[in-house]
This record gives structure tokens, sequence and C-alpha cells, in this order.
DNA sequence: TTGTAGGCGTTATCAG
DNA sequence: CTGATAACGCCTACAA
């Protein structure tokens, strides 16, 4: 049997609060019953239980995390996600439970309702998305990691997508670049309503015209074919693209970059590459790539924050985006005619 | 303030151990009390306190998951386990709760300890598996996927890798196959001790040589340069293999097929293809492979239901192998020569 | 600085 | 068939 409070008490010789609240620091507690205390703990291997705990302490220190895994979706992306949030969870001394998909709402519906959890994690959010409607309506602390339409009243962390896009044509543009391609997420991607992508390609546009630069966007799934088809029509029937942006999964940005090599086409000498809101590693791609990394362990641990805050009272809801970071590894140069 | 079971009771003028009962069903209730009951309960939107739930009938209905994610990992494969595993789980009315890398160990003795958790699934167990030892330490009800060394007193469910292996060099010998060759994980996963590809490419040599083949091994990375040079090998210098076995993931796989085409060797007539134990659907690769099915649902449900069973006290810890199956799409043929 | 005692919401054991 | 009433293990005013 597991030792409760009351054996560590009794072995301390010591009262069941004064445990309590040795164990919780929230009252001062003399040097040498601290001591004694400690010893019983740790002699009995004692840990408080969960159940108990969060009946009389009206809190679990877990957070439901919801990430619906699509057909179409980027599984290591996703999987980073829920592990980054996992970790960050953690550091707070919380514990995270997964939701399935299947059970998207209902789920967030039992979880938040039995009080299993304190708050939730919600991943992956679309611009209407059936869960952050819920979410507003229970009135649970909550994290959405992705923007929504509508975030009133919600807590909502992401990378600035649009500034992303807007850093990735300047950087094209100041380069002297003129035509400029934007590889993207396979079309029922931007068609189901996910925000980023959204967001990052109308910024793209927005700002390349903003620069008088010509656009060109293609939305291939990772099936080789498709990339190549995407790529030429990117690059035009005179190759005259030479800047091009992939905000697209890894697969897809290796299969591009083989096209190129394919084409005779050399990184950045006749095209400058920029990889956009990626989650991997570019660094070991051939060539390296420049990339504005979008780092999962940043969106997460701040949306852990944000959903602690509002459990603890501190912190009102609010949108915060990251501004993103560039990083240089050779794949860009200036325009060369 | 969420209703209580005391509400539901003074609701319907029955007692609070009436209602309790009505809900679980533990004991006969008169019809018209039921109904009250009922009708209590969804006016009142009455959800059972889960800490309430677990302190009183100490059971949580929460079960760990520990899925170690290593670098050389496969990210969608394990994730599928991942997601299988909450699904099942959710079958039985379990929620799953997912232990972070850097805790595996020690975020499973919290949870049992604290009993946060029933009982324990242990994902991508290796031979020597701290974990596995730590399981067994705690007596904790739990359900390996994958087979350690040691599975004394262990509940363990995994596809048998050897009778996949041994089917597919049947499969080939039969066909008249002379030369076949294994194309593996990355030769880290075999020397961490990661068991399955171990089993399977015992078994494969084994079954090899029973069968009067000359054997050939490969473990390349996913690189595209490493399945090249992994290929020329199986290949042979005067391109003598007629059957590959594949036994890694999608890409590698993809990329293998792409340079059988450069090649110019084709499937089936000159070179036979097995894709085993995936869990990815190879029905879409050019040309479809024949495959050896690994499914997550199956492994991961019957895990849950092992370790159901073991917090539920009926159903002893054993090891369970799942029967592989081949599914035919034509890349097998007999050997021509 | 420490102890006492009343919950927290359910389950389950006794009685009726 | 239904009702009281102990636990379950911990937290936290309230006292001392």
């Amino acid at each position: 049997m597991a030792a409760t409070i009351t054996d560590v008490a009794r072995a301390a010789g010591v009262s069941i609060s004064t445990v309590s609240y040795a164990l919780s620091g929230k009252r001062p507690i003399g040097e040498k019953t601290r001591q004694r205390i400690e010893a019983a703990v740790a002699e009995l291997g004692y840990t408080p239980n969960a159940g108990a705990r969060a009946l009389a302490g009206r809190r679990t220190y877990i957070l439901a995390v919801t990430e619906p895994l699509r057909p179409d979706t980027y599984t290591p992306a996703h999987m980073a996600f829920v592990l980054a949030t996992a970790t960050a969870a953690r550091a707070y001394d919380y514990d995270v439970l997964l939701l399935t998909q299947e059970e998207a709402a209902g789920g967030l519906h039992r979880v938040t309702t039995s009080r299993i959890v304190d708050g939730v994690i919600v991943l992956d959010v679309l611009d209407h998305d059936e869960r952050v409607e819920l979410v507003r309506q229970l009135g649970v602390p909550a994290a959405l990691v992705g923007i929504p339409e509508d975030t009133e009243g919600l807590a909502c962390v992401d990378l600035d997508f649009a500034a992303a896009a807007t850093l990735a044509v300047d950087r094209l543009a100041d380069g002297g670049h003129r035509v400029v391609g934007l590889l993207g997420h396979p079309a029922s991607v931007y068609e189901r309503g996910s925000n980023f992508p959204i967001r990052f390609r109308d910024a793209f546009v927005a700002r390349a015209q903003e620069r008088g630069l010509e656009v060109r966007l293609a939305t291939p799934d990772r099936t080789i074919p498709a990339v190549r088809a995407s790529m030429a029509e990117l690059l035009g029937s005179g190759h005259d693209l030479t800047g091009l942006v992939m905000h697209c999964e890894d697969a897809v940005q290796m299969r591009a970059l083989d096209i190129l090599r394919e084409e005779g086409l050399d990184v950045p000498r006749d095209v400058s590459v920029i990889s956009a809101a990626s989650t991997f590693d570019t660094s070991s791609f051939s060539p390296p790539l420049d990339v504005i990394p979008l780092v999962a362990e940043e969106s997460c641990s701040r949306a852990v924050e944000l959903a602690i805050a509002q459990i603890t009272g501190d912190g009102e809801p609010r949108v915060e985006l990251i501004p993103p970071r560039y990083v240089e590894r050779g794949s860009t140069a200036p325009c060369a005619t």
C-alpha cells in the first residue's frame, strides 16, 4: 500500500497539516520539523495521491491537448507540437492528456466538465474551429496555438506568419529579384481554412505586390509528379523565376531542390531559395537553406504559460504573435540578371 | 459551479447513493426512480467529478503512455501508435496521459505512485529497456508493445516479426528466387537494441539460409546517397538480385523504387519487391507493393485490453504475437531466370 | 511555528 | 429496491 500523508505525519511526529504545509511551502516551517518531515517522506517514498489532491485542492495539474491529425497533415510537425506541449507542461508541473481526433469536441467537453483537466491547449486551430467555439462556451482556461477568425476572449499564440512572409519577400526584393514563387502546402489545406498557410500566402502576395514583384503560387501535394508540375509552373517556360520561398513539408522541399538540380539550376546562383516557417532542420539539405524557423517549443511553451496564467487567475487572455527570425545559410544571393 | 451528485439527488428526490448506483448500474433501480434521476442528470448537466471518483473508487480511468521519440525514429509510425493507443483506450472509457521522453522512467514512477493513472502502455520497447525494468519493479498494471529480452511477468503484444520475415522469404523462395536482399532500418536502430528490426532481420537471414538462398543486407539512413549506396550493394555488380524485402520507412522505400527505375529494373519483372511490417499505405506507391502490414490499431488495442485486464484483476500477463498477413498487390512474380 | 477539524464529491458497506 | 454513513487522502481556514 502506498504511503499517505497520515503515515508521513505519524513517522515525523507532527500533524497532517504540518506535513501538507511543509510540502506545499505555503507557510513557514521550523527547520528541524522540516527535516524530520523530509526524512519521513524519503523513507516512506511518499507521493501525494493525485485524486485526493485534485478533490481537495480543486486542481489536477493536467492539461488536455487536442491535435486533430488530418490526412493531408504533416505528421512530424504535428507530433513536434504535441511533444513540445507535453514538455513545456512538465516545466510547470503539469501533465498532458491526449485527446483523440474522433473526440475532438466531445472529449474536450468530457474532460473539462468532469474536471479531469485544469485547462486546455488547442493545437492546429482552423479559422472556424468547433473546438474553439466550445472552449469559449465552456469558459475553461485555454490557450490556442494558431489564430482563429474570432479571437474574442481567447488566449492565442503563434508565429507571426504574415511577418514571416513579408520578411522572406523583402529579402528577395532587396536582393533585386523581380519574379518570385511560393511553393505552398497542398490545396486542401487552404480550402479547409487551416489559417496559418493562408496568413502566410496572403501576406506573401500582398508584400510582393507592394514591392512590385511578379508572384507565382503553387500548392502541390507530396507526390513527386505533383511537385514536379508545380516547379515547372513556378519556374516558367523561360526559367525566369529567381526567388523561391517554400512553405511546405520537408519531403516536398527536398524534392523541389532535386528538381532544381535536374533542371541545371544552381542555388543560389540561379535561384535564391528560402525555407519559411519550417519545423525541421534545413541545414542538412543540399544546399543548406536559409530559413525562417517555426519553433514548436516557443509556441507551445508560451501557450502553456498562457493557459496556466488563466488557471491561476493572473493574466488575461490575449493574442501573442511571435516575431519571425531569419537564419542565413547561403541559399540566397543578389539577383544576377 | 458544476452540479454534484448531491444536486442530482435533491432534484430527483432520492438519496445520493441511489444516484450513484443508478449511474454505475451496480444494483437494480426502480424504473421510475431511474427516470427521475436521468431527467435530473440531463437537466443539471451533471458529470461525475473525476477527482472524487478516483479517490473513492480507487480508479482514475487514465492510462499513461510512454513513447520515446528518438532521433533516428520514424515519426509518423510512432505517432500512429500513440494515437491508436489513445483511441483504443477511449473504447474502454479510458483516457491517455502522454509521458515525455525526458521523463521516460521518472515520469512513469511519478504518475504511478501518485496514482494519476491506473496502468501503463509502453511503446517501442528495447531489448533492455529501463522503462520495462521499472514497470516490473513498480508492479503497476502494464502492457508493452514490443518484446523485451526478459518478458517474465509482463504483458506484451507485437506483430510476429519473425513470422513476417519467414513469410516474406518463403514467398520469394517459392517463386524461385535465389538471391534476396533486405533493405532495413538505419544501422543505429539495430545497435541500440530496438528489438523488432532485429527479430525481423535474424529470422530473415535464418529462413533464407534454410531455403538455401543467398542473402544480402543493407541498413541505410533516409538520405538519398545512403539509399543509393545500399541499393547498389544489394543489387550486386551483375544486378543478380531478384527478390527485395524492405523493412524501413516509407521515404526510403520510395527512394529505393526510384532507384530501381533509374537502373532500368522493372518490378516485378526483374525484381520482386515486398514491403514488410509497414505502417503506411503501399498501395499508392508506384508500383503498388505487396505488403505484410503492421497495424498499429491491432497491437495497441490489444495492449490496452491486456493492461485493463490487469487493472480489473482478470487476466494474467502474457506474451501475444500477432500473426502476419500477406497482402498481394502485384509486386512479386516468379523468378524469370 | 504548529495543530484541529471541516470539507471536497464519490463509492461502497451497512442497514432498512 | 432504497437510504444513511463511513471512508478515500489531502487542503485550508481557524485556533492555539
